[in-house]
DNA sequence: ACTTGCATGCGTGCAGCCTGTATGTTATTT
DNA sequence: AAATAACATACAGGCTGCACGCATGCAAGT
């Protein structure tokens, strides 16, 4: 029997095919990487053609940069799903890191938003769509709350976070390259662990 | 007058036009990018045709590696002519860390080593370039030092350092990017110490 | 309700550029 | 003088972005 065109919306064709595309763009670019995947491949692999993805994206950038902001903001829902929340600001920031580390073992997400998205979109464009959906705000509240609460040394928030931020991405590309989980994250913290213990030093401790 | 063709030695031809070469991309890697450079722009830069690029180098990745290898070298070389040499391993990591800093502000270093070198060469081309000349190494004999003196906790060495490089490499990143070189220096000595500190806090203190 | 006009979604073809290689030419070494 | 290294030139294939064309959805007026 005939299969009349199936009435649809506009907004559900849109909907359709730019979900096509960015999962067949996902998987291209995780497999292969962004410069060697060609956008004929892309198409091909969501069954429509190069004109539908310079329809939606503005370009071949456009397109890896709304993969990228997609995958935040899974890396986003997989740590608030993992969240325990209230907790002392030391505790939460290992608990967070290790929420981070297990999110980003997601296939191909490191080789996206560590490796290629910074070459792609420059550091400031990642940056850009990482605070967006949390990210470095929420790392750079826990920074915050460690300082405030006197249990890290007082320094500008900010670059120390940046500073841990660069550190447990290093280490989730150290896990997704074989090393074990446990050892990184007992690394991890015991910088945390570091930064925490210098606090209660000229208060709480006596130096012999 | 004519300018006879002044008989050149081989080797004498090919170290000048790969050095030109060299230069040329160096310098339009660093102004657009790897990506958005191309062989024929670099080898009108350099003066010489695509067909000496191709000579001596397999491809443009190889050409990009040379360069990058070149610029690892002269951050070994910078760091090691403001290298004070012995003193506590601490201090060798806080100083050390303001040496790499401080080289790696060089023009547009930040950009070929930190961003775009990833992405080319992968994590592990990286790395394989950057310990050939020291780097990595250097920094995980420091940390490893730090820890048979007892002054850090005891962790595995290789992954403590893989963690602080990353650190040290998003320092270098934000003060390219305007931030006060002094205020990461503060940070960094800030993780460092933390690190320290929490050695001496089992055996030499007591905690009240 | 109908159709008229416009906007949206998407397919196709083209122009320009870029990479890598094959082939030719000149200079150097042996 | 033969062989080889150092280059120059020409070519083939592929990719990106855009211009153009077509069909379908949609909003308005009557």
């Amino acid at each position: 029997m005939q299969v009349p065109p199936a009435r649809r919306s506009n907004r559900e064709r849109s909907d359709t095919t730019r979900q096509a595309l960015l999962g067949a763009a996902r998987a291209l670019f995780v497999a292969r990487g962004y410069a060697e995947t060609a956008t004929p491949d892309i198409v091909a692999a969501a069954g429509v053609t190069r004109g539908a993805l310079y329809h939606h994206f503005e370009d071949k950038a456009a397109l890896f940069r709304a993969v990228v902001a997609a995958e935040f903001e899974a890396v986003a829902a997989d740590i608030a799903a993992a969240a325990p929340a209230a907790m002392d600001p030391v505790a939460a920031l290992k608990s967070g890191g290790a929420a981070f580390l297990a999110a980003m073992q997601a296939e191909g997400r490191t080789r996206l938003l560590l490796l290629d998205a910074p070459a792609v979109l420059g550091r400031a464009g990642v940056d850009e769509l990482d605070e967006a959906r949390g990210g470095l705000n929420e790392l750079q509240l826990g920074v915050e709350a460690a300082i405030a609460a006197g249990r890290f040394p007082v320094v500008p928030a900010r670059p120390l976070a940046l500073l841990l931020s660069s550190a447990f991405d290093r280490a989730a590309l150290a896990v997704a390259d074989g090393e074990a989980p446990a050892t990184m994250q007992t690394v991890i913290e015991a910088v945390i662990d570091g930064l925490a213990a210098d606090r209660t030093d000229p208060a709480g401790t006596v130096r012999l």
